[in-house]
DNA sequence: AAACAGATTGAGAACCGTTGTCAAACCGAG
DNA sequence: CTCGGTTTGACAACGGTTCTCAATCTGTTT
């Protein structure tokens, strides 16, 4: 692990907003970068598979850590998948949904204020407050029917 | 583990429903009943140690069997924790969602026939099938504000 | 530039919920 | 009672995640 490793074949920073209020290491900047390279849910182990394919070569923990800062700090979205695995994704900054293929993972952001107000109206009248939801809509999509 | 042991403190049978088409041996319906004496959602460990507090001792591995034999025929409700452990719960036969409490665990059951038209709809909309979804709202119940 | 202090990393161990293994026990049918 | 498929339980194995800690890095201060 060399971060003064500067040789001319390594890739340009390409995310240069530093990660979460921490310090914008190299391999914190390569999982932010690699989160860009998909659209659908990934694994911590798949997103650490991802990078190594790629030539960064990044612990598994600290995949672990900086997901964990990147989800924290709300710049990416994590999904508990039906197995009980945590998947992330990088994600619009306003609330949302998402709809999910079963088969292929393809996603799909969808809002629904009726929703929003539904569960907070629900909540109040049953005496509960600070309110948070979770909403995943699962099936199979058009190209995986 | 003797199946024949009736010695005059074994307490009698109180569902005598089969368990989920299943043989209704003793281990299940102890199963069966402990989950009749809470309406939060436990883990399956801790549905485990409780049988133990109650002198009904079965095996951890034969209470997850029983917990997921139950899941299956949708005689009960599992949950997924944001620690990623699922816990379970008795619930309505009827599809519903919950509202839980963070702190103590309370638990009310929800139904929302507008958010079950909507994540219809929008799934049809982006040409998804075989819907199915996941809601869960948490908050602090009014008891532990 | 050199030194320093705190933050970060990676390899591997540890953890923990869950599932698999398999011989022994059980149960219902005949 | 006997027999064959079902169920059980102790324990091992598994997989995802977190912890540990020495080595390394980074920004700041001399
Ligand atoms: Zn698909
Ligand atoms: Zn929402
Ligand atoms: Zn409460
Ligand atoms: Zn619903």
């Amino acid at each position: 692990m060399t971060n003064t490793d500067r040789s001319p074949d390594t890739p340009d920073i390409q995310r240069s907003a530093p990660v979460a209020g921490g310090r914008p290491t190299k391999q914190r900047l390569a999982v932010a970068n690699v989160l860009d390279s998909f659209d659908d849910f990934r694994s911590a182990q798949e997103i650490h598979a991802l990078l190594g394919t790629k030539g960064e070569n990044v612990g598994l923990a600290t995949v672990y850590r900086t997901l964990q800062l990147l989800a924290d700090a709300g710049e990416v979205d994590v999904l508990r998948t039906e197995e009980g695995e945590a998947a992330y994704r990088r994600c619009s900054d306003t609330h949302h949904h998402h709809l999910v293929c079963r088969t292929c993972g393809a996603t799909v952001e969808v809002e629904g204020p009726a929703v929003e107000r539904w569960t907070k109206s629900i909540a109040a009248e049953h005496g509960y407050r600070d309110i948070s939801h979770t909403l995943e809509i699962f099936g199979t999509c058009a190209s995986c029917s």
